[in-house]
DNA sequence: GGCACAATCGCATGATCATGCTATTAAAGC
DNA sequence: GCTTTAATAGCATGATCATGCGATTGTGCC
């Protein structure tokens, strides 16, 4: 049996969530509350396996109550169920500990597959809340919008070149060229990001994702 | 009607899910590739909806594939569809653009609505990866445990103000220390680091999160 | 054709760095 | 008390770099 904690401050909901958890086969519902400040003193005596969690509530919020819960239960498992679909609050709510988040709108077959899935080990998710989650990793580190401050192919070769710790004389035998002329690359590297050195231009183009 | 289209080298993976997608309604497998290199070079006269694309191909790699094929065309809908469980592959492929993840042990069914929900706009993905991607977001603001080498906040500081492209010279007026003392910070830095000139100190300090 | 620009090459020189070896002091660990 | 380590400092030298000035090619654009 798959015991299972629910806390959210609609009553409709609360209940409806009970009634459809206890009507499903392995699993039930001990124990119910409307705000985190409750759920978390009574939280010792109970020994749940998953935690249905509200974001909007009265008093300590969902993710709030989530930090607590990892504090009290490291490795609990926690299933977000709210109507927040800002990038923020999912953010934040996987941040605090969340395995998953699940929006309110979702059916109540999908809703008992979700917390067996979390149960097992799963991080069960709203379509559209696991594109979000996606998306923040295409625009995160590949974030190759920016300028890279006009630098040719050639130029970013031997900044590379340079990063990885080779001599301008390693670097011109490696691209089959002359001394001089990684000099004169470099030295257009350094006008186009403004710097003096190889430091700092190694620096620059870390930061701004180049290499 | 989805048109999908399919890179796998293994033929029976490959014709087993060309024949199970053109007999599932509302969609068509329009073109099969054995490698990427030839599915990049038909692209341009395809209009697919959905790619299908395996890892572990010969020649040019699932993942650099998906990065060309976002280079083609921005925002495709990709579906990773492989061995691998791996955080280094997912998280490179997520990161490359693709939009959802899934093992190749995935039954049809599930195969199928997969890449309905990902036409839609969703990010399907198996169970164990969307874990491990939640998991991510967990450890991220607490991944200060990283080895830093070893070294001295000392160190870190003179390597930081390195990176900003100060010479020696500078850094010791700017910490009131004498020339010869950054030189023999800077030596311990190369030696834990492993490295011997500025640049790639600088760069492993960026790549392992030093700075 | 003319213009801009990337890529190539050359030379010179003062500035800066990498590295070897040594040494002192204070704090931390056993 | 002894050992290790971080932080400090010194010296010397060959290697490497930063920068100024100049030059030639090929490509793409208007």
């Amino acid at each position: 049996m798959i015991k299972v904690i629910i806390t959210e401050d609609n009553d409709t909901i609360r209940e409806g969530l009970c009634l459809l958890i206890n009507a499903s086969d392995g699993m039930e519902c001990i124990a119910r509350f409307t705000n985190c400040e409750d759920m978390l003193t009574a939280l010792p005596g109970l020994k749940p396996d998953v935690f249905l969690q509200d974001i909007g509530l009265p008093g300590m919020s969902g993710i709030e109550g989530v930090k607590n819960i990892v504090q009290q239960i490291p490795g609990a498992t926690i299933l977000m169920l709210t109507v927040f679909e800002d990038e923020e609050n999912i953010f934040e709510a996987l941040k605090a500990g969340a395995s998953g988040y699940l929006l309110k709108k979702t059916p109540p077959a999908q809703l008992i597959e979700a917390i067996k899935d979390a149960f097992h080990g799963g991080s069960p998710m709203s379509s559209n809340i696991a594109r979000k989650v996606v998306t923040f990793f295409k625009q995160a580190p590949s974030s190759k919008l920016k300028e890279s401050y006009g630098l040719s192919q050639r130029e970013k070769d031997i900044l590379a070149s340079l990063a990885e710790g080779n001599s301008y004389k390693i670097i011109a035998d490696k691209l089959f060229i002359c001394i001089d002329t990684v000099r004169s690359h470099i030295r257009n590297v350094y006008k186009k990001l403004h710097v003096h050195n190889q430091s700092e231009a190694v620096a620059k183009a870390f930061k701004d994702g180049i290499i």
